[in-house]
DNA sequence: AGACATTTAAATGTCTGACAAATGAAAAAT
DNA sequence: ATTTTTCATTTGTCAGACATTTAAATGTCT
């Protein structure tokens, strides 16, 4: 039982472990590559594969020319919400997570938000929120607009808490679930009926009334279950 | 202004959206590199380039041999787990997120995950819970240590709750503020008083009492604050 | 025919050497 | 002093070679 990994992976981990310690800082150029095939002692198109697994974790970036070369990356909320959300999509619909499992860890983790937007949401936040509002209202919008324009609201819902670990953790939760919602037929009945809790959640968190939002939001949570339930029963008779 | 993405960049932005977009499916063989490289007009060693930054984010796997070749990977909660784990712990340490954000974040996921486990919690996850009780009751236990077992003991908090999409997302709150937890010196006496609460969160989630488990949670939230702001008094006197 | 050993083909892993392109700094020209 | 040119350094790309691994195909013996 031999696990050898590859040579570039080797010596990714090795460079990748002086990263996360600390031991390599932030904007720190790394040595060139030819300096690096020298120290690993290794050839120097092993170590550009190494140095382009360390760039797709987005952990280093890299400049051409004379005082160019690869610098230790400052990773950034956006960039981390980049890869959360394409590993996140990537997990639902690989291991085959059903609607209902998806749609109560994206309630639960938003309804943990509401308490805090409540106190703290600003207008931006709030106008942001009515926006999208008036948006799903309009007649004629495609499902994936509709779904879109849900997806904003709730980020402005969860990016009024003003943590932005919090919108960090639930920009996977609340982005992954929208193929899965995408697959949902919105009748005019059940748009009226979202948008009116959109509303009165909206309400809610003008009035700072935490205890509203988080009722609103288990509504939310149980009525969404319930389309779902409704699209999965529909495909179950016809097949 | 030019913005233009390497060629190894350009390929695997390529094959990503073919899996991401379910093109390609799970277990299925892409071209050999040779092929590769005729199909997209470039040398070998992009495409490998490409192939590697592939392989950093646990899309494919590769295997040598007549039959070898990269594969499309399942992306299992495991590997999710992992790169979730080490993205979070970057983010913090690199972008200077205080103590106070961090453990509100983390608590306030945790605390969406407590109703869920007073409900669904297995045995097993209750025995884990006190094992870890024992342990940080036993003197002479690191601060390292009690740390450690404290993840532990909220891991199998939140994997009560039963639900992988949730306790994937919250791998990265929990684990990822250990560091930050490191930091904190923990007298006997806030190790009893955690020891307490921790003992009266298991008990709570053993009699199923949702609303308990919450309160204590909050509890211990406003406790874990109130030890990183003496902490950090602490710092500020002596600088 | 079946079991075992050998060969072979295909694929990734690694190395070498070369050239292209970008880029900032030093040198030269104005 | 300013602008232009040159130049050295570094990453990006390519081509070709060889090493290593692996399973299938082939051969050999019982």
């Amino acid at each position: 039982m031999k696990n050898a990994p590859d040579l570039s992976a080797q010596i990714a981990k090795s460079i990748r472990d002086a990263i996360v310690s600390g031991d390599l800082p932030v904007d720190e150029r790394l040595p060139s590559e030819a300096e690096l095939s020298e120290q690993f002692d290794v050839s120097r198109s092993t170590v550009r594969e190494a140095l382009k697994r360390l760039a797709a974790q987005s952990l280093i970036r890299t400049q051409r020319g004379a005082t160019g070369g690869a610098f230790v990356n400052r990773l950034t909320f956006k960039d981390a919400y980049g890869q959360q959300i394409t590993t996140s999509a990537l997990l639902l619909s690989m291991n085959a997570v059903d609607f209902d499992t998806a749609c109560e860890a994206r309630f639960a983790l938003e309804r943990a938000c509401g308490p805090l937007s409540a106190t703290r949401r600003t207008a931006d936040h709030l106008a942001t929120m009515r926006a999208e509002i008036t948006r799903q209202a309009q007649p004629g919008l495609s499902d994936e607009s509709f779904c879109a324009s849900d997806v904003a609201f709730h980020r402005a819902l969860v990016d009024g808490a003003g943590n932005p670990v919090l919108s960090y953790q639930l920009a996977g939760a609340v982005e992954a679930i929208e193929p899965l919602m995408n697959m949902i037929t919105f009748t005019a009945r059940s748009r009226t009926h979202i948008v009116g809790l959109h509303t009165a959640i909206a309400d809610a968190l003008e009035a700072q009334n935490a205890g509203e939002v988080d009722a609103l939001l288990a509504d939310l949570a149980a009525y969404t279950v319930q389309l779902g339930r409704s699209v999965a029963d529909a495909k179950k008779t016809t097949t």
